[in-house]
This record gives C-alpha cells, sequence and structure tokens, in this order.
DNA sequence: ATAGGGTTAG
C-alpha cells in the first residue's frame, strides 16, 4: 500500500533535506515541482523504500504519475527494493502503461522469486496484444529455468519465433541456459551452434552445462573455442571451466587452468577460491586444495564445508573434523552441507563415536535438520562397522522420506559383511525405487556370489537380461605425462599393452609371493559370462597401475581416477603394490580417494 | 529508462 501520508507532513520530511542538491537545480518549482526529471532524480536518490513512498505520495499530489516516465521509474524502484506489493498494487493503478512497464512488472516477479506471477504477467503481457520485448523475454524464460518448466520455456521460445522477435544475446542466452538447467542440453546446444554470434554470458552458460552434465571435457573444448574466437573470459566463466576441471579430476587441465587464472590476475574471490579448492582435491592433490584454502581471505559456509568434505573423501577423518571448531571460531555457521561432509568423513575413516555424536549434535546444537543424506551417511557408517541393526534401526525410526541412496549404502554394507537377508531386503527396495538400475542387480548378484548361492545368481542375472538391462563397463583413467589414458576390463586396447600384462604379471607373482591372493567375489558378473574367466587379474585399475608403473617418471605418485567403486581385491592388490613398487598410489573411486602408501590406505581399511 | 552466466554433499 501507499505510504498514508499527507502532503503538509510531506513538506518538512527527510525527503526535503535528503534533495536540497536537487531543490537546487529547480529551486522555484520545489515542492510543487512539474518537472518529470525531478521526480526521476529524487528515486533514484532513495535510499530505502519510506523514501521511496514520500516520492511516490509527492508525486501523486503533484498529478506526477500521469506522466509515464515518472510512472515507470516509480514501477522499477519499487521492483529494484524487492516491494513487489507495491509495485503491483501500483502497476495495477496506472492508466498507462507500455512494454517497459510490463518489462519492469514481469522482471519484479522474477527478481522476487514470484515465479508464478512473472510468467501470469507474462501471459497477460501475450492476450494484451502487447509485443513483448527482449526485455521481457529473458525474464520469463528464466522463470521457466529456476522452476525446471520445460513446457513453458519451449512455448515462450516458440512465441519468439511466432513474433518475429529478434533473437538477440540476452533472450539466446536466456534460451540456452533454460534448456541445459532442464537438463536437454542437446536442445541448447543446437541453439548455441545456430546463433551466428555468442557473448561471454552465452559461452559461459554452455560451459556449465556440459560439465554439469557430465560432459567436461567438452567445457574445455568449448573454453578454447570461445578464445578462439576473441571472446574474453571474466572470473565467472573461470570459476565454471575450474567447476569443470573438479569434474574431470585432471590434474593436468587444473594446473593449466591454475596457470591461465594467475596469468590474467584474476583476484580469488570467495567463489573461484573455494571452486579451485574442490578441483584441486577432486584432481587427487589435498595439499594443493589447502594451500589455496589457507590464501583466501575471505571464506563462507561453503568453502569450508568444501575443505571439510575434501579432507573427508581424502580418507583424512581427524583433520576433517579438526575443521569444524575453527570454523565455529571464525563465525561461520554450518549448514546441511557441512554435516554431510562432516559425517561423510566420518564414515569414510571409520569414526563411529565421532560420527553418532554429530549427527545428535547437528539438530540439538545447530537446529540443522537431518535429511536423508545425513541418514544415509549414518548407514554407511554405522554399516560398514559390522553395526548393521544399529543402522537398519535408523532406518526403520526415520521420518524422512528414504531413497535409493539409503538403500544403497544398507546393501553396501550387507555386501562387506555378507548378510543376506538384510541385503535382500535393501535390494528390494532398491530395485523398487530403481527397476531400471543395472548396478542394483550386479550388487545383488555379487552378495548371493560371495554367500554361494549360486541359483540365486543365476536368478538375478535371468531378471536383468528379461528386463533387457545391461551393465556399462567402468573405466578408469590414469594420467601419465600430461595424458589421459583410458582403460576398461580386460583392455587391449592400448598400444603399450603388451608391456601393461607383461608388467602385471610380474606384479601378481611378485604379490603372491608377499601371500596375495586374488579375492574373485568382488568381479563376478561385472561383464559377460564368456568375458569372465579372462578378466579375473585385468581390472580396470589393475591394469591403470601397471601402466602406472610402466610410464611415470620415477618417485611420482601414480594418480588414478575410477567411475565405479574400487573393489576389495583391487583394494587389496594397491595396498601391496604401494609396498613392493615403493610408490605413492592415489585412486579415485567415484566420490572418496584412497591414499596407498607403504603397504597402508589412509581410509585405515574402513570403507 | 530496463537485462544475464559462478562455489560445497549425493
Amino acid at each position: 500500500m501507499v505510504d498514508p501520508l499527507t502532503p503538509s507532513q510531506h513538506r518538512q520530511d527527510t525527503f526535503l533535506d535528503h534533495h536540497t542538491h536537487i531543490g537546487e537545480i529547480s529551486e522555484s518549482h520545489f515542492p510543487f515541482s512539474f518537472d518529470p526529471k525531478f521526480y526521476i532524480s529524487a528515486l533514484l536518490s532513495c535510499r530505502n523504500l519510506t523514501q521511496i513512498k514520500q516520492v511516490h505520495a509527492q508525486a501523486t499530489v503533484n498529478g506526477m504519475l500521469q506522466n509515464l516516465a515518472v510512472a515507470n521509474k516509480l514501477l522499477y524502484i519499487y521492483t529494484q527494493y524487492k516491494a513487489i506489493d507495491e509495485a503491483y498494487i501500483f502497476f495495477g493503478s496506472m492508466r498507462e502503461r507500455d512494454s517497459f512497464s510490463w518489462s519492469v512488472m514481469v522482471g519484479g516477479f522474477e527478481k522476487a522469486g514470484d515465479y508464478r506471477n512473472c510468467l501470469g504477467t507474462f501471459r497477460e503481457v501475450i492476450r494484451s496484444g502487447v509485443k513483448p520485448d527482449n526485455y521481457t523475454l529473458p525474464f520469463a524464460i528464466r522463470a521457466c529455468r529456476d522452476t525446471i518448466d520445460l513446457q513453458t520455456g519451449r512455448v515462450i521460445h516458440h512465441i519468439v519465433h511466432k513474433f518475429g522477435l529478434h533473437l538477440d544475446q540476452f533472450v539466446a542466452a536466456a534460451i540456452v541456459d533454460m534448456y541445459a538447467k532442464c537438463g536437454v542440453i542437446e536442445d541448447a546446444r543446437l541453439l548455441f551452434d545456430k546463433m551466428p554470434k555468442r557473448d561471454l554470458v552465452t559461452w559461459t552458460v554452455m560451459i556449465s552445462a556440459h560439465a554439469e552434465c557430465g560432459n567436461a571435457n567438452e567445457s574445455l573444448i568449448l573454453f578454447d573455442r570461445m578464445r578462439e574466437e576473441g571472446v574474453v573470459p571474466d572470473k565467472v566463466t573461470m570459476v565454471t571451466v575450474v567447476f569443470a576441471c573438479a569434474k574431470l579430476g585432471a590434474m593436468h587441465k587444473a594446473k593449466l587452468v591454475h596457470d591461465y587464472i594467475s596469468m590474467k590476475q584474476f583476484s580469488l574471490d570467495v567463489i573461484l577460491g573455494t571452486a579451485m579448492i574442490d578441483m584441486y582435491a577432486k584432481c587427487g592433490s589435498i595439499d594443493s586444495a589447502r594451500e589455496i584454502f589457507d590464501r583466501l581471505k575471505e571464506k563462507n559456509v561453503v568453502s569450508w564445508s568444501a575443505m571439510i568434505a575434501a579432507y573427508g573423501y581424502h580418507g583424512h577423518g581427524r583433520k576433517a573434523l579438526d575443521l569444524f571448531p575453527v570454523m565455529l571460531r571464525s563465525g561461520i555457521l554450518p549448514n546441511q552441507i557441512t554435516f554431510v561432509s562432516l559425517l561423510y568423513a566420518c564414515s569414510h575413516t571409520g569414526l563411529i563415536d565421532e560420527g553418532r555424536r554429530i549427527f545428535y549434535s547437528m539438530w540439538e546444537d545447530y537446529s540443522v535438520r537431518p535429511d536423508v543424506k545425513h541418514y544415509t551417511c549414518m548407514v554407511d557408517l554405522l554399516g560398514r562397522a559390522g553395526k548393521l541393526d544399529e543402522a537398519l534401526e535408523l532406518i526403520d525410526n526415520m521420518s524422512v522420506k528414504k531413497d535409493e541412496g539409503l538403500w544403497g549404502a544398507l546393501l553396501g554394507a550387507c555386501r562387506i559383511h555378507g548378510h543376506i537377508i538384510l541385503a535382500e531386503k535393501a535390494a528390494k527396495s532398491l530395485l523398487d525405487l530403481q527397476p531400471r538400475n543395472p548396478g542394483h542387480y550386479v550388487l545383488l548378484s555379487n552378495i548371493y556370489a560371495k554367500a554361494g548361492r549360486w541359483e540365486d545368481v543365476a536368478k538375478v542375472r535371468e531378471l536383468m537380461t528379461q528386463r533387457r538391462l545391461k551393465k556399462t563397463p567402468g573405466w578408469t583413467w590414469i594420467e601419465v605425462d600430461n595424458k589421459t589414458h583410458q582403460f576398461s576390463v580386460g583392455d587391449k586396447t592400448h598400444p603399450r599393452s603388451k608391456e601393461i600384462y607383461e608388467t602385471l604379471k610380474i606384479l601378481s607373482e611378485k604379490l603372491e609371493l608377499v601371500g596375495y591372493v586374488p579375492d574373485t567375489n568382488f568381479v563376478l558378473h561385472d561383464v559377460d559370462e564368456e568375458l569372465k574367466a579372462g578378466i579375473l587379474y585385468t581390472h580396470s585399475e589393475k591394469l591403470a597401475i601397471a601402466f602406472g608403473l610402466v610410464g611415470t617418471s620415477e618417485g611420482m605418485p601414480i594418480r588414478i581416477t575410477k567411475n565405479l567403486r574400487i573393489c576389495g581385491d583391487c583394494h587389496t592388490f594397491s595396498k601391496l603394490v604401494s609396498e613392493i613398487a615403493r610408490r605413492e598410489i592415489v585412486v579415485r573411486d567415484a566420490n572418496r580417494f584412497h591414499h596407498f602408501k607403504e603397504g597402508a590406505c589412509s581410509c585405515g581399511d574402513y570403507w
């Protein structure tokens, strides 16, 4: 509502004091100025909502709101201050509206997060026959992005064509972004490729989208192409490129990007710095991550959580937990993600009592409500420790919705401890939730296999065949001399395949001498039966380690990136190799790292 | 007169 100030009150109010400089310009008119410029300047110099309302009242009294320029400015200022109710009431009272007024109103709703009304107002624009302009469109498109409303997004894209509107950089970038965030990256890319030229924001949107959907390689290719076309990246672009490197887990690329950032002298703000912490950690170097962390002048809850998580997934649980009180002392409050990171750190290192304590204190002491992710960490923590009953009790008593991650954690624990009955319960829930995920079938069949229940193994495999599900083979990457090499189970495509298998053979012989017995339970049924006999000793990560021994320079750690869970056999294998070859081996297994050094693993073999 | 893209878990 408009502030019910009387004119007489108004004239003596702060408004006068704050705008004496304006008064000087048009002194003779004040306070009954009829110069629109006067009111526009007054609106621009408002510093809070009260002042805006005062100018509003003044303009009303002097009849200046009939002037569209003044009215539009007032509307705009209201939306700038997110006073969306005031804006809308005023908008409703306007006798005359042009496309500017409509744009501002649509944009105001979007800025305030009122997407319903944003799109509602946009529909009114269309219905009232006003041609939506290139200012209105991006707002409406962003509302679709933010609500992941692909259907409406497509309709608006269509409208652009139907009205024969010019697809300028702003509109096109908004549509590309909308498609990408709605998960149809192909459509985003199609439009992106059709654009005659793309500005920095459009490039950034596309780079970020590819990394987000798991094609980080393409992100880096686009980054190069962007620069070839003469577009100069800014800090936001660099954040998305750093994000892509983190996804890729490629240390070589990470260093190149870091060098580029230093060369171009981008300052490390919280966001870029935090992205770099994450990048180094996910590329296997926890030390470089910490270095960046220490250099950051400003740290927010995201930076702290990223560092805590990094220690956690590198198997340094204690360091992760020690960081928490330091964070609190610096005045940062933890959020849900901080607690996921802390609990995850506990589960990777086997800190059971600490985990329990944190889990119960998060709500009690920090008013952060545990969600399914926190329960999942606890199930993982308790389950790995063999406390399957306690894990199940937690699941049975929880009030938040159970998801596949939760059952997956329980199933994983059952696999380690050979708990068939519970495994079946977990697997059933999983298959109910995701009947088309082949991974669940493989896990269940592995559990049956370990228990020697071959007829059940056959049944699960039969079910997979029936449902036409195929396990996609896992890949392992290793960086050697700044090049990435890729291996799959039983792989023979690598040019140095012969050397690799020879090294593997020598290694196996040496390992057998120190008592290594390959554990074949873990490898069953990951690939077709006919391959089974041949793959027992040739997991993708074993191939990568062997290649690391053949290819890397002496003394360098062997860094390996996997996209699946490292199996028990490969874990044992890596430990022993690190001892007999006297080389550090870093393995990224899905989302945790194992540092093997002198026959031991950073996770303390609690995994 | 008006406009955009970025960080942590799983």
